[in-house]
DNA sequence: GTAGGGTTAG
């Protein structure tokens, strides 16, 4: 039944037939496909696995979609095939669609599995029509908990108390989902001494039950009972956290929030989003973007990649804006296949979007790639900027390809317009530096245009330091050290020390190592980052 | 291998 092929059952064949010139979907629920929809696959199994998958993602459109192309396939649906693409429908929802599906049930004769029935039932359920629903239910020639928690989570919805409460006490073996349905159900409904009576009489509870109380009591603007219940709790979920943080950002404590997210171990996303919008919400606009930034920053842009999955989950449609964040993204977290995908898959792609993936490939050594964009872009008549040529040095400077960088440098200026930036200088002292040429590095520094900073001295000073070179190394220090403060100035000095360590004027290299090691214990005490000073 | 609840950021 399952790997059921036309050709292995006639009758059914004729069925399909039928049932294809139903053309699903249809009305106004057209669908797009997408790439991930466009396949297709041998057998039956295969189909209902993409179906599946697609529906696991969140992407219920595409299984919808996936279902409809597996009519015009040699294969007919099963009932697997089947209560995936019900899924599909009530998760959407979609109601043509789920109709069509429905006759489509009758037509190959499913009326007696009890999991497309319950997919029927929950489907109504959640399209609010509890008249088919329940229809559905009654003729149901057999039931497990899941079918009746269906129909009770649909009553719920559909605002009938009693009739849920009905369901309920008819269900002949409850489980922790029907009675966390009543829970959440009597939070809902503001109805809380209910909800508590049924929290009581739970046998097993689980974080869940706990969830439900607590954002009952929060609905009611009880914030201390909700807080009482969260430190009660054996275990909070992520949901515990989040609902706790955002009901004390919703009534101003605006500290209380920040000491739950402080306390919060391996802080999920939906943690942040929370503490970013508690800012956000109370006109803390700084302290926001600087813990958005902070977020970025914990774990090598973890974060930054769950945006992503977070956004599609959401369906939120990314446009070219947002696909160039996320190229960048990728390119800078070393994906460059990820980063390409995106960037193909861009409908028009800009001076912004070639530079981030110049970028990309130059951070991650793929200098022809990044000569090969470079080439592109101006062929597409694009004028390079001030970020595509730190692009496109880097790559150079990665492959150590001097006299190219070099000329590409010089290029900048003369045939783009571009003027060179301390960064730009820095990355071609960093590219001379290391081959050993100091002196060629060291001039170009003296004919500066615009102010070195310490990324341009720094270049010249590690490289002195690769090639033993005392002399410049001093004059590298000494503009690093008095360019930087105080406080970030000893890791320039040990590097002048090992300089001096390197030809063997050990006295020289002892006395500076003294030097930062006096500093750092002379400033301890000083040294808060409390916001005191 | 199929079907159900929790909902918090927005």
């Amino acid at each position: 039944m399952i790997f059921s092929r036309r050709s292995n059952l006639p009758s059914i064949k004729e069925t399909a037939h039928r049932v294809n010139q139903l053309a699903l979907p249809h009305g106004g629920e057209r669908y797009r496909s997408t790439p991930a929809a466009a396949q297709s696959y041998p057998d039956a199994f295969s189909w209902v696995s993409a179906i599946r998958s697609s529906s696991q993602n969140g992407r219920f459109k595409d299984a919808l979609c996936l279902y409809t192309r597996m009519q015009g396939s040699p294969f007919v649906p099963t009932t697997f095939a089947i209560s995936a693409a019900l899924k599909a429908c009530a998760r959407i929802p979609a109601k043509v669609s789920g109709t069509a599906i429905h006759a489509q049930v009758h037509k190959f004769g499913h009326e007696r599995d009890v999991y497309v029935q319950t997919a029927l039932v929950d489907l109504y359920s959640k399209l609010g029509d509890m008249g088919i629903a329940r229809k559905v239910f009654d003729e149901m020639p057999a039931r497990n908990v899941v079918s009746w928690n269906s129909i009770l989570f649909g009553f719920w919805r559909a605002g009938d108390l009693l009739a849920a409460r009905r369901v309920f006490d008819e269900i002949p073996v409850k489980d922790a989902i029907s009675w966390n349905s009543m829970i959440a159900g009597y939070a809902k409904a503001g109805d809380m001494p209910q909800a508590e009576s049924f929290f009581r009489q739970m046998p097993h509870k689980n974080v869940a039950s706990w969830n439900g109380m607590i954002s009952g009591y929060i609905l009611k603007g009880n914030v201390a009972a909700a807080r009482k219940m969260f430190d009660e709790m054996p275990e909070r979920s992520n949901v515990s956290w989040i609902e706790m943080i955002s009901a004390y950002a919703k009534c101003g404590a605006v500290h209380s929030s920040r000491e739950l997210f402080d306390q919060r171990e391996d802080k999920d996303l939906g943690s942040w989003n929370a503490m970013i919008a508690c800012y956000a919400q109370n006109s803390w606009p700084k302290e926001a973007i600087l813990l958005f930034g902070e977020m970025l920053e914990t774990g090598d842009l973890k974060y930054g990649l769950e945006v992503e999955s977070y956004m599609s989950r959401i369906g939120i449609e990314l446009d070219d804006h947002l696909r160039t964040a996320l190229v960048d993204l990728h390119a800078k977290c070393g994906s460059m296949d990820k980063a390409y995908k995106l960037f193909n898959s861009l409908s028009r792609r800009d001076l912004v979007s070639y530079s981030a993936m110049i970028m990309g490939c130059g951070i991650n050594g793929r200098v022809s790639d990044a000569i090969h964009l470079f080439d592109k872009m101006v062929n597409e008549k694009m004028s390079p900027n001030a970020i595509t040529f730190t692009g496109l040095l880097t790559a150079y400077n990665h492959a150590g390809m001097v006299d190219e960088g070099y000329q590409c440098f010089s290029s900048m200026m003369n045939v783009y317009r571009v003027p060179p930036s301390a960064d730009h200088y820095a990355i071609v002292v960093d590219l001379l530096g290391r081959t050993g040429r100091l002196e060629e590095a060291m001039s170009l520094i003296t004919s500066m245009t615009v102010k070195p900073h310490t990324g341009v001295w720094g270049a010249l000073l590690l490289s002195c330091k690769i090639h033993g070179n005392v002399e410049l190394g001093e004059i590298a220090a000494k503009h690093c050290i008095e360019l930087e403060t105080e406080s970030e100035s000893s890791g320039y000095i040990i590097l002048l020390a090992n300089i001096y360590a390197s030809v063997g004027r050990w006295d020289d290299a002892k006395r500076l190592r003294r030097e930062v090691e006096e500093k750092s214990l002379a400033k301890t005490p000083g040294c808060s980052w409390l916001g005191l000073g």
